[in-house]
DNA sequence: TCTGGGGTCCTAGGACCC
DNA sequence: TCTGGGGTCCTAGGACCC
């Protein structure tokens, strides 16, 4: 089983405004869930049904939805309460079984062939989780119920909201195979438009087209394209939830930035953040990866393989600081981040031949000192001096 | 007041090695 | 009697997902 919140941040905004006696239920308005406008992150990240009939699509500016839709109303996000209601949901899921992969903040998949034959029927336990969610936790979900992952979230899909749609095998072809070629998971934009070019338009289309035909364009995934269109795939449900296999954290500047200055803040500001958060996991990172955007929106990124691997904030600001003025020619920024990759659970640290191991523990202890203030007392406590000029950016997310 | 942020996976080319 | 082949690692970028 695959399922899914429907139009997950508007529905739990709309929960938490019920709770706090807002006047009505923004699920029956015309509403979105949308960025500030004011400082460059105005798109709409979750919409009503209504607002959805009046076209308005998910990452469009709200200026776009406006004028499809003039009465339109945004609301900010609210990500810890959004964090919560996730939380609730998988607890409440895990009462039934431990075989749960979360998929994201608002999906997940759920192995129902193992306990199939203490809860019986699929689709009527689906119905019964799906009133459950309803009555305890206040918002809908969809469930899609198949003989594997692919399926299910397919079917999952279907129609909204609030609804429980099966895809076995023998229904890919009725229920799968006439839509276009676009609604399978997967195929993007650029490999729809791909497909199309070559005669590919609906899912059927690709199930019964062959390797050869798609090898000149996709090559080495043509076969697993076709596969997928046949709604085959052996994945399994994972429950045990693999470590994240990389950290970033990037942030749009409220105005283009052209001072190298500003941009060393940015960075270290950044730095503390993806290092703080490298240290929370007892991780090592062996790669540093620079992501800028500039003006025009042409992003690209320089990174570093590191010969030991680090948590110290230091000297992930030292490479990242590094790698900036290896790419940047000065034009103007719109968005910096920082990522991190390749992951060790130790450091094993080579010291070089102009740092002493003295120096370097006493960078360590000081780390260890400043992350140990902060999680008693709060991210804001100390910093260094040189970003108490400039803007706080980032860090909006707080896991504890 | 025009265009977010956090992820995963894949590819292709160059360096380098045997 | 011009210039292999196979492999790994590193880097940059792209596609796609929520």
């Amino acid at each position: 089983m695959h399922i899914d919140v429907n139009n997950a941040f508007l529905s739990w905004s709309a929960v938490d405004l019920l709770n706090q006696g807002f006047g009505y239920d923004i699920r029956d308005s015309y509403a979105v869930i949308g960025g500030d406008e004011k400082t460059r992150r105005g798109v709409v990240l979750a919409k009503s049904p209504l607002a959805k009939k009046m076209g308005v699509q998910t990452g469009e500016t709200l200026y776009s939805a406006r004028k499809k839709c003039p009465a339109l109303r945004t609301f900010p996000p609210n990500y810890l309460w959004y964090q919560k209601m996730s939380k609730n949901l998988f607890q409440l899921l895990s009462k039934y079984t431990c075989d749960i992969e979360v998929f994201s903040i608002d999906e997940c998949f759920l192995d129902y062939g193992k306990v199939q034959s203490l809860y019986g029927d699929s689709y009527l336990f689906a119905q019964k989780i799906k009133d459950e969610i309803e009555n305890t936790l206040g918002f809908t979900v969809n469930i899609g119920i198949a003989n594997n992952k692919l399926c299910a979230k397919m079917a999952s899909d279907f129609s909204k909201p609030n609804q429980i749609h099966t895809l076995y095998e023998t229904e890919v072809r009725e229920k799968m195979h006439p839509l276009p070629i676009g609604d399978l998971f997967g195929v993007g934009k650029k490999s729809s438009e791909k497909l199309k070019k070559i005669g590919i338009k609906t899912i059927g289309d690709l199930a019964h087209t062959t390797p050869e035909h798609l090898y000149p364009y996709f090559k080495n995934q043509s076969i697993k394209l076709i596969e997928m269109a046949n709604g085959i795939d052996m994945s399994e449900v994972i429950s045990t939830k693999e470590e994240n296999k990389g950290i970033s954290n990037s942030t749009t500047l409220e105005k283009d930035v052209t001072s190298k200055v500003e941009l060393y803040q940015v960075l270290e500001s950044i730095s503390n953040n993806v290092a703080l958060e490298l240290r929370r996991q007892n991780k090592y990172t062996c790669v540093i990866c620079v992501q800028l955007k500039d003006q025009y929106f042409r992003s690209y990124s320089h990174q570093k393989k590191l010969k030991n691997a680090t948590n110290l904030t230091k000297e992930i600001f030292e490479t990242s600081k590094f790698l900036l003025d290896e790419m940047w020619e000065g034009e103007p920024i719109r968005l910096v981040g920082i990522r991190l990759d390749h992951f060790t659970s130790t450091s094993l640290h080579q010291v070089s031949l102009f740092e002493t191991v003295e120096k370097r523990d006493q960078d360590v202890t000081l780390e260890r000192t400043l992350d140990s203030l902060k999680e008693k007392y709060g991210h804001r406590v100390i910093d260094t001096a040189s970003l108490l000029d400039g803007k706080k950016v980032g860090f909006k997310k707080s896991r504890h």
